[in-house]
RNA sequence: CGGGGCGUGGCGCAGCCUGGUUAGCGCGCGUGUUUUGGGUACACGAGGCCGCCGGUUCGAAUCCGGCCGCCCCGACCA
């Protein structure tokens, strides 16, 4: 994109609202804006961000072996009636009606829908086990939104649900969210962990949700040492497979045989016996939480399959959420400076910026638009009129993992000087071996 | 939902208490000149239902009432 002719709308000022680094950054980068409390508009900055982390827990829940659908965002009352939560949920549920005053609602999560859909088509236990996911808006009428993206009333959120015969199925099912959970998570460039869990309005009695570490967290956290020294998942592959209950067992237990609780859930007599220079404290925020409910839904709802027998079984569910859109405040949470965000490539709207410091001048603009060529959609170019701090101020501030700065002094030799944003680490390099580099 | 606060050009604010000329400042924006290697300087200029409705008054951004919106602190959540 070029830069003249993009809606990013910079502000060097911060406006009132903005309490927290992320919510501030985002409006000052122009990624997002506000349209009502709680609820925002996402910019073509953001939208490529949302667009990035929605991609890489697409790849994660498909490897996983979950299947992706869409459900609508509208529901009708009438499920929620049979599971008996349109009275429990209150009044975070924003209800409606239609213009023949069909009580409807705007879902806040989807286990009465993905219930009902299943229990029209699957018949049988060899149907099982199935895992079917979503990435849908969301919206929750929050007391009180707060923290930009953070903690918005309208987000969007990757749930998936999963079906199994029996207990050990789900089980399995729910071990293989965990990995991809945290595969998700590191890709992302965020250290997560997972910590036991109360399972709230969603029921059942297996939980845990996925904080990650940062100071403006809402959840007071503590946990083993042992989770900082957990880099085996960045080493790929090597580890653990999803096809492997095996592997799935041996992953779980190293995930939860060290001490993690979120303040809620913890528990002063187990932290105790973690050795004083292993125990950690700090703040997180919750990205992701998983579930396992049994058959709380499938019997209220009257969902069976016919088992090996002929007779009817009530099957296992499980509900898994990520918070995708509020995954964009976090990841700037955990990684931003005084100067802006710092995007880790992997969620970067763009990988890199060519700062065109002179407009007009023939090396600089043959040098610019041949680089801006070749990286196509890889690249924002700022192809605006000379205001070198402007630029450089702006390229920061956007986070822009690799800045591809061409002046005319290094343009009349051929070269461009590259500069990484995390590091602030730059070099005088021909284009070639920039490309090379940002690769 | 309880407690507190704020609504004045795109952003940040002053003015309001003690009603009275064309409602001001900084940033941003436009034009020009000058600059240009880390938010360049100067000049000129555009841009405002002073949140909305009603009341008081000769006269309301300013006083009074109601409403709406937004933010912050607490109890809940991806």
């Amino acid at each position: 994109m070029r830069l003249s002719h993009s809606l990013i709308p910079t502000l060097k000022e911060t406006p009132a609202e903005a309490q927290i680094a992320s919510h501030r950054l985002m409006l000052r980068a122009g990624l997002v804006r506000q349209t009502s409390a709680g609820i925002y508009a996402w910019l073509p900055l953001g939208c490529r961000v949302l667009r990035n982390i929605e991609r890489i827990v697409r790849e994660e829940q498909d490897a996983a072996g979950a299947q992706e659908c869409l459900m609508p965002t509208i529901q009708p009352a009438e499920l929620w009636r049979e599971s008996g939560r349109y009275d429990d949920y209150g009044k975070e549920m924003l209800r409606l009606r239609d213009r023949h005053d069909r009580e409807l609602l705007y879902g806040p999560t989807n286990e009465e829908m993905i219930t009902d859909l299943l229990r029209q088509s699957v018949r049988s236990y060899r149907e099982l086990p199935q895992i079917l996911y979503h990435i849908q808006w969301k919206f929750r009428d929050e007391v009180r939104p707060r923290f930009g993206v953070m903690r918005g009333r309208e987000f969007l959120m990757k749930d998936a649900y999963s079906v199994d015969l029996d207990y050990a199925g789900a089980v399995v099912t729910y071990r293989k969210m965990m990995l991809a959970y945290m595969r998700t998570f590191q890709r992302m460039g965020l250290r997560a962990i997972p910590m036991e869990a109360e399972s709230g309005p969603i029921g059942g009695d297996l939980s845990h949700e996925f904080i990650i570490l940062a100071p403006t967290g809402e959840s007071q956290v503590y946990y083993d040492a042992a989770f900082e020294e957990m880099d085996y998942l960045s080493r790929g592959a090597g580890g653990f497979r999803h096809e492997s209950a095996d592997d799935l067992h041996r992953f779980f237990t190293e995930m939860t045989s060290h001490y993690a609780a979120t303040d809620e859930k913890h528990d002063t007599a187990a932290w105790e016996k973690v050795a004083p220079e292993r125990r950690r404290e700090g703040r997180g925020i919750e990205v992701g939480h998983i579930f396992y409910f049994g058959a709380k839904y499938s019997k209220a709802m009257g969902f069976s399959v016919a088992g090996a027998d002929g007779k009817p079984v009530t099957p296992e569910m499980g509900s898994y959420g990520i918070g995708v859109s509020r995954l964009v405040g976090a990841v700037i949470e955990a990684s931003h400076d005084e100067a802006g965000i710092i995007w880790p490539d992997a969620v970067a709207p763009f990988k890199a910026v060519i700062l065109n410091l002179k407009r007009g001048d023939a090396a600089c603009e043959r040098l610019c638009e041949d680089l801006y060529a070749r990286l196509g959609q890889a690249a924002l170019y700022d192809d605006r009129e000379d205001r070198a701090g402007v630029k450089f101020a702006d390229a920061d501030l956007m986070g822009h993992p690799w800045q591809i700065v061409v002046g005319p002094r290094g343009a009349a030799a051929g070269m461009v000087e590259l500069k990484r944003r995390a590091s602030g680490e730059r070099q005088e390099v021909s284009p070639e071996s920039a490309l090379a580099r940002i690769g």
